[in-house]
DNA sequence: TTTAATAGTTCGGCATTCTTGAACTATCGA
DNA sequence: TCGATAGTTCAAGAATGCCGAACTATTAAA
C-alpha cells in the first residue's frame, strides 16, 4: 500500500499549516491527536459521518501542513500529531489554536 | 457608497479566523495593520501587483473575520486592526500567528 | 457646475480547490 | 482461499477564489 511522505516542517510555509488548521474537522482531529497520539484513520475521525475518501483527503492535507505522520501497522495506518517538530517551527502556534478550539 | 457591516467577535468562529489569516496577502496586511494602524485599502496592500478588486475581497474577508474594521473617510475607506477584541475573542493567537510570520 | 481623477465596490466568468461515491490495494482472520 | 476490514486513488460535480470590467462616491480643477 502507499507510502507516505512527510515534509521537512523547515518546508512547511506558515500558510499551509494554518489552512490545514483551518477547518473543524481537521481541527478535531488535531486535538484528538493531541490527546490521544497513535490514532488510526477512523479512530481519529471527530464523528463517523465523515465520508473514507474526505476522511482520507484531510489527512494528507494534515501531513502536508507537517501535523502528522502517519506510518502503516498490519491494516491499518497509525497517525501520531508531530508536536515537538511543529512547536520548533512553529513556537506557541499549535498551543494557542487549540485553546481557541470550540468545545 | 457602501456601509460595512462588522460582526460581533463572538460571533466569529476559530475557522473563519484562521482562514481569513492562512493567505500570505492577507496576512501581510494584517501584519502592516498591527504596526501602522490606520491605512487605507491601497496602503493597506503588501505589493501593488495585486488587483484592485482582489485586494477589495481579502478585505472584505477580514472584516467578516472580525480582525478589522473599516470606515469610510472621504472618498478612502480607512481600515484598523480590532486587535483588543480580537485579543479577547481568541487570546493569544493573533500574537503567535504574527511572531511566526515569515520575514 | 461640469469634467476629470481618485478610491474602492460589485459583478460575472474562468480557474482552482473541495467533497465524495466508486473502484481498487493490501492485510488479516476464518 | 474467501471474505471482511482499513484505507487510497480517481474522477466528476459543487463550492470558492481571483481578477478584469463596469460602476458609485467623493474630491479637485477648470
Amino acid at each position: 500500500m502507499a507510502r507516505f511522505t512527510h515534509p521537512r516542517l523547515e518546508d512547511v510555509p506558515l500558510d499551509l499549516a494554518l489552512h490545514a488548521l483551518a477547518d473543524p474537522n481537521r481541527l478535531a482531529m488535531v486535538a484528538r491527536l493531541a490527546e490521544t497520539e497513535r490514532l488510526s484513520c477512523t479512530d481519529a475521525a471527530p464523528c463517523d459521518s465523515i465520508p473514507k475518501s474526505t476522511l482520507s483527503n484531510h489527512l494528507k492535507l494534515l501531513r502536508a501542513a507537517g501535523l502528522i505522520d502517519t506510518t502503516q501497522a498490519g491494516r491499518e495506518m497509525i497517525n501520531t500529531l508531530r508536536r515537538a517538530e511543529f512547536d520548533g517551527r512553529f513556537p506557541g502556534l499549535l498551543d494557542a489554536v487549540l485553546a481557541n478550539r470550540p468545545v
